[in-house]
DNA sequence: TTGTAAGCGTTATCAA
DNA sequence: TTGATAACGCTTACAA
């Protein structure tokens, strides 16, 4: 690694001052047009590049943002997090920003790596992918003024509309309604659904968007519901019992799911008990279920990161700058689309 | 966020130099006992933190180690990826190192991202996650003197044994052995393999590590090793073939994979097909491969992330330097575990 | 429009 | 063992 060439370097070459190279970078439009064509030749002719540590310390930004890695899930749908993440990196360099990982066990360890990159400041602002009830790190970077957005909205206590925090999430419910529509249309007769146990956010959220569905259609959704822990094996044992008629409920001839976890379970249950013909809908589109030939709700993450950015920094913004004043409502809902495969 | 404390700040409060301040915390030997923790003491009391940038600047050292995210792969087996990535975020902090993303379509956008993060001195050092037959990046990393080590042993040209190219990477052949020899301790006659087309580095490996279990036990491998591309899909339909005994070779009663993808596909075949005795060996372990009951080959990512650090700053070292001299061979072969699950 | 001077927070060098 | 001084490469005043 040869020594980089710097401003001072550019300045010499072009026969200007290093301020005007400066200038030139940062703000093309108060210097001469002859004399910035002779910077930025120089600056191509060195391959100068501006020193990203050097100007962090001078203009007191990192252009970084923070984002935790969980651990791997355990789930199917680690992917949707996966394809946020990606994106999350490729817009985020598109605008000049980079993305930090960091890894924490508990709320309270997060907390501490919030205070270690900010304290360091190693990163502008932080991207939150999940928050729960009462969660006491949003409550920790509105207190100490850091900036962050999150990929879920705020369930409970937190004001949905409190323009501090910004979000973004998928619209679950339109996500889930539209999945029934697609079985009502199918002319299916007896459409479940397949979630968590409550109370989950996300969770009821998805079961409200079936419900509604149904009961727009003059249908019910009494004793239609199941639900279990977000679990492959769990959902196939749960199903098993559902499609024999063991339960007291009527036995479904659709299915719509909160996750493609429980989707594919659903799926291996029916293909157990000789069912074949048991409409299974899941919920993230991972490369299973696409595997499967099951249709999955798709969360759009892409759509979700650029909604996240445009938070952050503004839709067209290319930095994090808390003095300058959010315009808009402060969160954006991202609307699923239900890939249909069979 | 308010201010932070300088050491500037921290110096007054202790009634010392800026200067020794610093040696507290870089070299805290040469500085009096009762001295250290005086400045300690104001450390703690001001809640002073080094600023990363300023330190990056002086130093000319990121401590940040880059690593390139791939679109999600669409395979099970990102799992792997997952666990590698964030087994390495997690050690990299223990040993005041951070991880940096970055993206690319193609191995040229690649080295355009290697050579804005080395220039703008955003990174110490890469970890490439994937290598290939002629991979032109770690050529570029070599030649511009820039460290890094992959995950994955160089295929072809690259001498396996050049201590200039750190890899570390995971003993597929002593995985598939280990599935092989199970299979035979189970008592299985026809014990067939199902991987990827030739020529695949890793694939021919895990391959080589089945056929040479086999004959070790004085068996033949021939009419028995089968290719697809890693897909559920297209493992599910060249099982079907084989299974219904419509292939030349014989019916195989336990297949060892070179993926859970292959194995999640060979297992649904087989159920398909009503056959229910088949022993079906996966390779990844990845989540799906336990939900359905299968062993699978583990490839302990966490083994694996811990040896690249070991490799990239020394076994204890805590900074990426490559003027310190190499010991040992350059490389770590990780090996694997199978997770016996029937 | 361009140049000069100062300083961001840290550590390396060297003298005390 | 400690302290003064001088960078690291950049940008933000402000002056020319």
């Amino acid at each position: 690694m040869a020594r980089q060439p710097t401003v001072s370097d550019v300045a010499l070459a072009a026969g200007v001052s290093r301020q005007t190279v400066s200038n030139v970078l940062n703000a093309p439009d108060i210097v001469r047009t002859a004399t910035r064509e002779r910077v930025e030749r120089a600056i191509s002719d060195l391959g100068y590049r501006p020193h990203a540590s050097a100007r962090r310390l001078r203009t007191r930004r990192s252009s970084t943002i923070g984002i935790r890695l969980y651990p791997f899930a355990g789930g199917i749908s680690g992917a949707v997090l996966d394809r946020y993440v990606h994106a999350l990196t490729e817009n985020a360099a598109e605008r000049g920003m980079r993305i930090l990982l960091y890894t924490a066990r508990t709320p309270d360890e997060e907390i501490e790596q919030f205070r270690r990159l900010t304290d360091g400041a190693d990163v502008d602002a932080f991207v939150l992918t999940s928050t729960f009830h009462g969660d006491a790190r949003t409550g920790w970077l509105l207190e100490h003024d850091v900036p962050f957005a999150t990929f879920g909205r705020p369930w409970g206590d937190d004001d949905l509309g409190d323009p501090q925090h910004l979000w973004v999430d998928v619209d679950g419910a339109a996500g889930t309604a539209a999945a029934t529509k697609h079985a009502i249309a199918a002319g299916r007769r007896a459409i479940g659904f397949l979630g968590w146990p409550s109370p989950s956010g996300t969770g009821d959220d998805r079961a409200r968007g079936w419900a509604r569905a149904l009961r727009s259609h003059g249908r019910s959704p009494d004793g239609l519901r199941w639900a279990v822990e977000d679990d492959l094996t769990a959902a196939r044992a749960a199903m098993a019992g559902v499609l024999t008629g063991g339960g007291p409920g009527p036995v479904p001839d659709a299915v719509v799911c909160a996750s493609d976890s429980l989707a594919v379970g659903a799926h291996l249950a029916a293909m157990d008990a000789g069912v074949h013909d048991l409409l299974v809908i899941g919920f993230d589109n991972t490369p299973v279920s696409e595997a499967l030939g099951l249709s999955s709700v798709e969360q759009r993450p892409e759509d979700v990161a650029v909604g996240t950015l445009d938070l952050l920094m503004g839709a067209h913004g290319t930095a994090v700058d808390p003095s300058v004043p959010r315009t808009g409502t402060g969160h954006v809902l991202v609307e699923p689309r239900l890939i249909v495969r069979e």
